[in-house]
DNA sequence: GTGAAAGCGCTAACAC
DNA sequence: GTGTTAGCGCTTTCAC
């Protein structure tokens, strides 16, 4: 019963499983993976062994055999910043629901991002795409070869499904409640061209100002994360408009900090609103936009589960699907006084 | 030069370019892989024919072939919270720098965490584990089997690779600074049971008090977030102590929201720390600490890297390493009154 | 320089 | 019920 000898070795083998229960590979595979074909005993037996060996089986030869990962994959421009993680922790949730490991890749901007994604495109059944992390060369490319995609956050291309969150009409709604504090003059601080989210988001604010008969908004190009908007609002804040829209809330909060350097009063000198509602937010009293993170990473998964089902039944594929989750806005101290009724 | 009908079909696999090129599959990995023993023609013919069949090396065979997987893992208790972002973030960033892929898994308390983890380990080349996401015993088994291994902010176990933050020197610091606004009875708001590094902030705490000839802070069990931080401070704050100190910072700041509900002054009727200096504790005014979170993860990529080499090359393993990060007290208005040059 | 062939660890026909 | 065996897609000797 030499039952030790084992730490430091290797992992063992289904081989080594079959030698020790005296059994064949292939009552091994079927004991240990709850097939009905085998005794109890058999399987009692091939368990034990299994056990002593510390056998797991290695997932290359299982994927190789199988002809599929049993993983999805999530690509992000980057992971700074806690809007990420909520839609991480909705993908990650439903895919072991579905038995499916998670990947994921940060492109940081970086040049070979085209070639990381294309690389892990091989080693996933399915793969989440958020915003703007590589042209739709490659999207497409990956498509072509039958990848099972979901696009979020990100503009659509043909033939892929894309998940984003309402923009546009809840930046009008955001900007109609600006109006209502009287604000005439806006500036928006952040990169319409850097991400899609951004473009929609500045595209309601300017239509509702249009509506309104007001000037266009003045864009300032600004980074996402909070330094960025820290150094946009210094220059800002010497002759600072009536409010300021972040594209997003760490730039907002950048604003705010900047303001607080300046000795600038919010909302009183200018007002300032976010977009994502990070629990900052909260604290800072930032007017700003909930979105459904959990859920855009929740319904990625799942779709993409659908998909992986549909390609190995062989179904005839459903054609692609869009979806636009609901935002909402929520009115805090920073975009202007309120009555204590109207406010909280 | 029947260039299309590709779309829609599965991915091409190293024989479909082989044929196309016209050359043995050896030819073509030897090609694509850079290696010296093919003519630059060759070379060019195999690249031309993988590129119009949008070939990518199927992962599970390169792996099963060079017996590594060019994958790490890392384990969360849960997402939940800007705290793991980080670490994921530093993580990522330095494995994908040693050309490994990342892959997650949140445990969510789960049931079958353990066998979720030992599934994990099995695809992975080293595993990174997080706080109480399992047991001793599971990574016991798990580093049996010879996988390189590293515990992060948890407990260590002979053997195994273990990266901290500092807890109990800088709590003790913390409670230096309340004592000297003059706080004399504490409540620790947190299980100490429930998280190793939990257990040492209060553990911390209640030598500093003990050293000052203190009643020990009286604990009280609470959740990790928000919400638990939020409820259990409704009962506390009808009689609050001097000062309350939050096991992290979502627990402080729950406090914080219980306190302006109940129209409780902070810091005037009772002081509040928290721990992780999140983004939301700097707009919130929270005194706290800041943990270098990403140079956790990054540390632990580095150290899984250097293993799997050791393992790879068959060099004797050095001795398990232990390593504490430093941490730091960051004093803002929650914790007391301050004069004007001793703030910020 | 290139090809043939032997695995890597596993699953799933197919025999018995 | 269980064993035998043929792959899954790739890397890497070993011949030539």
């Amino acid at each position: 019963m030499a039952m030790k000898a084992l730490s430091g070795s290797k992992a063992a083998t289904i081989y080594q499983v079959a030698q020790r229960a005296g059994v064949s590979i292939a009552t091994v595979s079927r004991a240990l993976r709850g097939s009905d074909l085998v005794t109890e005993q058999t399987r009692t037996r091939v368990q034990e062994a299994a056990r002593e060996l510390r056998f797991t089986p290695n997932r290359s030869g299982r994927s190789l055999a199988e002809g599929r990962h049993a993983a999805n994959g999530i690509v992000f421009p980057d992971l700074v910043g806690p809007y990420y993680a909520e839609v991480i922790l909705g993908y990650e949730e439903t895919a072991a629901g579905y038995g499916s490991s998670v990947l994921i890749l940060a492109t940081h901007g970086r040049a070979d991002a085209a070639a990381k994604v294309e690389e892990l495109a091989g080693r996933v059944d399915g793969l989440a795409v958020m915003g703007r992390t590589v042209d739709d060369a490659v999207v497409e490319r990956i498509a072509a070869i039958g990848l099972p995609l979901v696009l979020l956050a990100r503009d659509p291309v043909d033939g892929v499904d894309t998940i984003r969150t309402r923009n546009e009409r809840t930046a009008e709604a955001l900007a109609g409640h600006l109006l209502t504090h009287g604000h005439r003059s806006f500036v928006f601080l952040g990169d319409p061209a850097g991400a899609p989210d951004v473009a929609g988001r500045h595209a309601g604010l300017a239509a509702a100002l249009a509506a309104g008969g007001l000037d266009a908004p003045v864009v300032v190009p600004c980074g996402l994360d909070l330094e960025s908007g820290r150094k946009a609002a210094r220059k800002l804040l010497k002759q600072p408009p009536d409010a300021i829209v972040g594209a997003n809330d760490e730039v907002a909060l950048g604003v705010q900090l900047a303001a607080e350097q300046a000795g600038v009063d919010i909302p009183g000198d200018v007002a300032v609103t976010g977009w994502d509602d990070l629990m900052a937010a909260r604290f800072a009293g930032l007017t700003t936009v909930v979105q459904p993170m959990r859920q855009l990473g929740a319904t990625a998964a799942r779709w993409l589960h659908e998909r992986i089902a549909e390609r190995e039944q062989d179904n005839q594929p459903v054609a692609a699907r869009r979806r636009i989750l609901p935002t909402r806005l929520v009115v805090r101290r920073s975009c202007g006084e309120h009555t204590p009724e109207e406010s909280r």
